[in-house]
DNA sequence: ATGAGTCTGTACGACTTCTTACAATACAAT
DNA sequence: ATTGTATTGTAAGAAGTCGTACAGACTCAT
C-alpha cells in the first residue's frame, strides 16, 4: 500500500534536490521516533525534553528550550505535560525568583532509561547502511549547510 | 540576540548525534525558504505544490499530495488556499466524477517562475560549501537512510 | 445489473509549534 | 535608592499538518 513511499520522497518533493531528500528524511526520522517512542507513551519532543533534563542536571526552562532548538513557550508546554505526569518536577531557584529549574523525577529518571533503549535500538536500525566514516562525512556537510543557513537567516533578520 | 543559535543547534538536540544535526538541518532550511518566499507571499508547502503542478502538468489532488510527501486533507487546504488566490484552478475530468485536474492559471506561472528564482539562489547560497561530489555522497547517503526508515516503518504499520 | 470493495475529495477535531505580548523579577547605571 | 533595560515563564491566538470518518463516484466479479 505504501511501497511506493520511499522513492516518491526521494525524487519528488519541492524541486528534486538534495534540500528536499533532506527534509523528507528528516520528517521519516522523526516519524519513526515518534512511532517507537510511543510504546512508552511519549512523543520525540517530551523525550528528548526529559532526557535532556535528565542527563544534564537543574536546568531552568530557557537553557533547556534553547538547547533543544525549540522557542521558550514551546518547552514550557511540553514540560507543563512532563510535570504533570510526575516525570518532572519544578524546584524554585533561590538565587533567582523568576526560574524554574527542571529536574526529572524519580519515574522521570525510569523513563529516560526506556528512552536511551528506544534511541539505541532505532539509532543502530538507521546506522546499518552507513560506516562510520561516511557518519562522519554526513555529520560534516550537515554542520557546513548549518553554518550556511545560519548567515541566511541571520541576513534576513535585521532586515 | 540570536548568534549562538549556529552552534546549540549543532551539538545539543535529542542525543547529540547526527539525527538531531539532520533534523535541526532541516528545521532551518524549512525556515530560509519560508523565509524567502514570504516576499512572493506563499510559504515552502504552497511554493511546492505550484511549482509541482505547473510543472508535471494536470494532476489530481492525492497525486500531487502523494508526490510532495502530503496527506490528502492537507493538500486540499493548501489548494483551496492557492485557487481562492487565482494561481491554480480546478477543472473537472470528464473521464473522472470523483477528481479535480489541478493546473496552474497563467498568474500562477508567473508565479511558478518566481518561486523557480527564489530557489535557484538559495539553492546555491546553499551549496556554496559543497562540491559536487560531495552533494551526490550526501543525497546517496541519504537515500540510504530512507530505505533503512520505510523499513522501520513498514514494520510498525502491520502491527 | 448489481453489490462489494476501492478510491477521491472534504469536514472536523487534535496536536505541535510558533509569535507576540505581558507581568514579575533581576541587574546595571546613575 | 531609583530608574531604565533585560530576562523569565506564561497566556492567548495563529498556522500547519495529521488522522479519522464520510458521501459520492468508480470498478470488477459475479
Amino acid at each position: 500500500m505504501t511501497e511506493v513511499r520511499s522513492s516518491h520522497e526521494l525524487d519528488a518533493p519541492p524541486w528534486q534536490r538534495f534540500e528536499s531528500t533532506l527534509m523528507a528524511t528528516s520528517k521519516s526520522i522523526r516519524r519513526a521516533y515518534d512511532v517507537r517512542l510511543s510504546d512508552i507513551g511519549l512523543n520525540l519532543s517530551e523525550a528528548c525534553l526529559l532526557e535532556y533534563v535528565f542527563e544534564h542536571g537543574p536546568m531552568t526552562q530557557t537553557q533547556v528550550a534553547e538547547r533543544i532548538g525549540m522557542q521558550r513557550a514551546s518547552a514550557g508546554t511540553i514540560i507543563d505535560n512532563l510535570s504533570r505526569r510526575k516525570l518532572l518536577k519544578r524546584l524554585h531557584d533561590p538565587a533567582d525568583q523568576r526560574v524554574w529549574l527542571l529536574s526529572a523525577t524519580s519515574e522521570g529518571q525510569r523513563m529516560a532509561e526506556k528512552i536511551a533503549v528506544v534511541d539505541n535500538a532505532l539509532r543502530s536500525e538507521l546506522r546499518r547502511n552507513l560506516s562510520s566514516d561516511e557518519r562522519g562525512q554526513l555529520a560534516d556537510m550537515l554542520i557546513r549547510l548549518q553554518s550556511n543557513l545560519s548567515q541566511i537567516l541571520e541576513g534576513s533578520d535585521e532586515a
